[in-house]
DNA sequence: TTGCGTGCAAAGGTTTTGCATGGCA
DNA sequence: TGCCATGCAAAACCTTTGCACGCAA
């Protein structure tokens, strides 16, 4: 849990990531949210409280491509590494956990001796549905 | 092979990137390298030229997390997808073709229906020379 | 000659820093 | 009271854009 003073900012910060645990959160997203909320805290203090979150290893940090950096709450043991796939034509981002990637730590560690701590990958593609249109425009 | 034009500025980058095809480049590094070579190339120039060379598919882009954006060459057909593996200690880049990567692609396709075109992935954790190191000094 | 390429300067956007103020322990 | 947290304003960065000029075809 993290340390030091129990501010209402940081408490209204914490409150608001675990009830989005399962987005990816911005900056912007968490100071527009709460100031509509009405419990408005400064975007200094939200960087600043973000990146301690992440020190303390309650918080996973991510940045896609030439966006600004996403954060997300890890709610428990429940949530493991995953990837990001990001559809290059609607522009979703999908995010799954996958027990392959503990094979491919492993895999690293073993053939590489890299041990890995904690990892970020985006995948850049098409996702299921955009792959049907595309299929479909190419018919026409 | 690129279209358009063939000006000396766009030679000079192309030149420099295929030098350093197994480095990964910054448009800074590029801008300050080429001027120290006595072949200036305005930035702008370098962004503008690294992003067509990327859409030809000339050139790999790849941003690790904080920094700025990196670019490589794509030296024929030679040079894979791969990982980027980070250690956190010394700050060293690894990057590692992989077979693996494959296999994952195609497990991702078949269970979540997802077409990769491509990838970035950045793994951190400590090379096998820092993890030593850690568990020297852990004896102490 | 025509149109694309170049690069300066300035704008844009995100993130960090300085500093005075405020609030928790 | 002491110390850390807060948040405004400004700085720092990286990247993109506007625009006048230059050069390749």
């Amino acid at each position: 849990m993290p340390e030091g003073y129990k501010t209402k900012q940081r408490q209204r910060i914490l409150n608001y990531l675990m009830a989005n645990s399962h987005r990816h959160i911005t900056v912007e997203d968490a100071a527009e949210d709460l100031r509509h909320k009405g419990e408005p805290v400064g975007k200094t203090t939200i960087y600043r409280y973000f990146e301690r979150l992440v020190e303390d290893g309650l918080v996973r940090k991510f940045t896609a491509e030439g966006e600004s950096a996403c954060f997300q709450y890890i709610a428990g043991d429940t949530c493991q590494e995953h990837f990001h796939l990001k559809c290059v034509d609607c522009g979703k981002l999908f995010h799954l956990e996958c027990a392959y990637l503990e094979q491919l730590e492993q895999h690293i560690f073993d053939v590489h001796h890299f041990t890995i701590h904690s990892g970020r990958t985006v995948f850049y593609g098409l996702c299921e549905d955009c792959a049907q249109k595309a299929s479909k425009e190419n018919l026409k």
